[in-house]
DNA sequence: TACATACTTATCATATATGATAAGCACTTT
DNA sequence: AAAGTGCTTATCATATATGATAAGTATGTA
């Protein structure tokens, strides 16, 4: 496992806590961000390496920013 | 073009930013990650939406976070 | 003029992120 | 037991990020 592969772990990891931290369940926030869930499940696992793209929908539903969803350290 | 598009744009402009901050070429950095000149001049164009990998690369290469390079605000 | 440096733009192939569907698991409730 | 909720995993098609090469622009300078 590569260093990359820890922090999209990490990422995912965060992006679960946020969304928990908001009560609402991932089926939730997927519709927020307009995807299935079985993919807002792909992102928590850290199995997607993540676009820019990708997480400024995340962000913005989550109303965060994009530093604080990758701020893992 | 959409917010998406003028965050890329951003996120180059802090790349190039942090870059010349260094006094290194954009050939220079590009060698660091491991890709070609004509790719980072794209990603220093706002031209792809980069994935975490390559944000991890260019961190790690300028010594900066992730945070550090997607924070534009 | 000719050459070098720094960068940009265009293009193509390939790897892969995402969109989408289906089926599964664990737990709770009726 | 059966149905519902929340989530996960697997898989496939499609869009696209990246890797790579080639050619172009702008500037300086020998």
């Amino acid at each position: 496992m590569t260093t990359t592969d820890k922090l999209l772990v990490q990422i995912g990891q965060r992006i679960k806590h946020l969304r928990r931290g908001r009560g609402i369940t991932a089926q939730d926030l997927a519709a927020a961000c307009n995807f299935e869930t079985s993919n807002m499940s792909r992102i928590e696992a850290g199995k997607s390496n993540l676009t820019i793209k990708t997480l400024h929908k995340i962000a913005y539903a989550l109303d965060v920013s994009i530093a604080d969803l990758v701020n893992v350290e």
